[in-house]
DNA sequence: ACTGGACTTGAACGTTTGTTCAAGCTAAGT
DNA sequence: ACTTAGCTTGAACAAACGTTCAAGTCCAGT
C-alpha cells in the first residue's frame, strides 16, 4: 500500500519538533513513521530533504492558522493574540508547549548546517510578513495609530514570540505566561 | 606539560557555543583544544561532563559580568541595559552575536538529554534571580514604582533577552535590535 | 494474463561517533 | 638514581549513524 504523503510528513514533523534535526535519528523516524529505510529514501531522498519538506509544511500550516484566526474573530489584533496564545498554551495548557520548530532549527543549525539555517530563516521571514500584514489591516481599521510602523510591529511581535516560546520551557507558572501575553498585546491596543 | 584547565574550558565553551552540544564532535574538540582524546577524558571524564563544566563556567561568568556592570555604572537599570546591549551586540556589532549557550542548550536538549536540560534551566534561573536582585535594588533607589513586582520584571527581562538573542539571528538590521533594546528599557524607566 | 512502474523490504555497507587503553613521558619527593 | 603519580599519546574499539540495493510486492494499464 502506498504511504500517505501528508500524514507521514505530519508524523515526521512531530518527531523533528520533539528532538530537533540532529537529535532525530533515521531509526527513530523508521519506527515512528512505521516505514523501512528504503521507503523513506524512495519517497523523500534523504534525511535533510525530508526535514526541508517538514519545514515548508510547518510554515504553510502556521500561515494558514493565522489566516483562519483572522477570519473567525472580529479584528486582526485579536487574531494575532489568539494565534500566540494557542501557540504557547497548547489546549490552554503549558505542558505540551514545544519550542517553535523554526526557532529550534535556527538555533541548532547556526553554523553547522547552512542549508537548514537559510530555510528556517526564510520561514520565519514569511511569518513575520504575515504579522506585518495583519498589523497593516489593523491600522486601516483605525485600531492602531496612523503613524505606527507596521513592519516594525511585525518584527517586534516575532521577537516577543521567540522569547515566549523559549521562556515557556524555563517557567513552571502558567500564569506568568498568560500575563506576559496580556502585557504584550496591551501595548498594541493603546495606539501610540 | 600539564594543560591549563581554565583556558581549555574557555576554548571548549567557544566550540560548544558555535556548534551546540550534539553538533560538537569529540574530534572537533580534540583539534580545537589541541588535546588528544585520552587527555580530555583524563581531565574531564566524558563529553557530557565537560559540557556541564562549560555550562557552569558560562553561568558564573555571566553573573560576574552583571555584577561588574553594576559596579561601574550609576544605577542598576543602566547596568542591566549595558549587559543586554553587550550580550546581543558584541563589540557594538551584530555579526558576532551567538545565541546564548543556555538558550541553545535548553532548545536542543528539550527531550533527548534530561541532564543537560535541567542544568541549563537552573543556570537560567540563577541569571533571572540576578535580574530580580538588580530590579529590587532599583526599586530601593526609587527608580521603580514601589508597587512594581521585581520578580515579575526579572522574568520579563529574561524573556525579552531570549527573544532578542534568537531574533538577532533572523535580522539583518542592527538598528532594529538597538531600537528594540531601547524600547524594552524605556518601559522600565517610567514607573507604572 | 501480462507488463511496467512505483513502492516496500531488511540486510548490509562504509563512516563517524564517543570512548578506552597499554605504553610513554615528565616532574616532584625521597 | 629510583619511585610514583599524573598527564599525554594515538591506535583501536564497539556502537550508532545515514544510506544503499537487490529482491519482492502491489496495482493500474493494456
Amino acid at each position: 500500500m502506498k504511504y500517505n504523503h501528508a500524514e507521514v510528513l505530519n508524523k515526521a514533523t512531530e518527531l523533528f519538533w520533539q528532538k530537533g534535526y540532529q537529535g532525530t535519528k533515521m531509526r527513530d523516524l523508521q519506527e515512528h513513521l512505521d516505514m523501512r529505510p528504503g521507503s523513506i529514501y524512495a519517497g523523500f531522498g534523504s534525511k535533510e530533504a525530508l526535514f526541508l519538506q517538514v519545514l515548508n509544511c510547518y510554515v504553510e500550516q502556521s500561515l494558514n492558522k493565522i489566516d483562519e484566526y483572522n477570519r473567525s474573530v472580529t479584528h486582526p489584533l485579536e487574531a494575532l493574540k489568539y494565534f500566540v496564545s494557542d501557540f504557547i498554551l497548547v489546549n490552554g495548557k503549558l505542558e505540551n508547549c514545544r519550542i517553535c520548530l523554526l526557532v529550534k532549527t535556527v538555533s541548532e543549525s547556526e553554523t553547522s548546517q547552512p542549508t537548514l539555517h537559510t530555510h528556517a530563516l526564510s520561514g520565519l521571514q514569511k511569518i513575520q510578513q504575515k504579522f506585518t500584514e495583519l498589523f497593516t489591516q489593523a491600522q486601516q481599521l483605525k485600531l492602531l495609530s496612523q503613524t505606527a510602523n507596521t513592519e516594525q510591529l511585525g518584527k517586534w511581535l516575532q521577537m516577543q514570540i521567540m522569547g515566549l516560546v523559549i521562556y515557556s520551557k524555563n517557567c513552571a507558572e502558567q500564569q506568568d505566561i498568560t500575563l506576559m501575553i496580556e502585557h504584550i498585546f496591551s501595548t498594541f491596543r493603546q495606539p501610540s
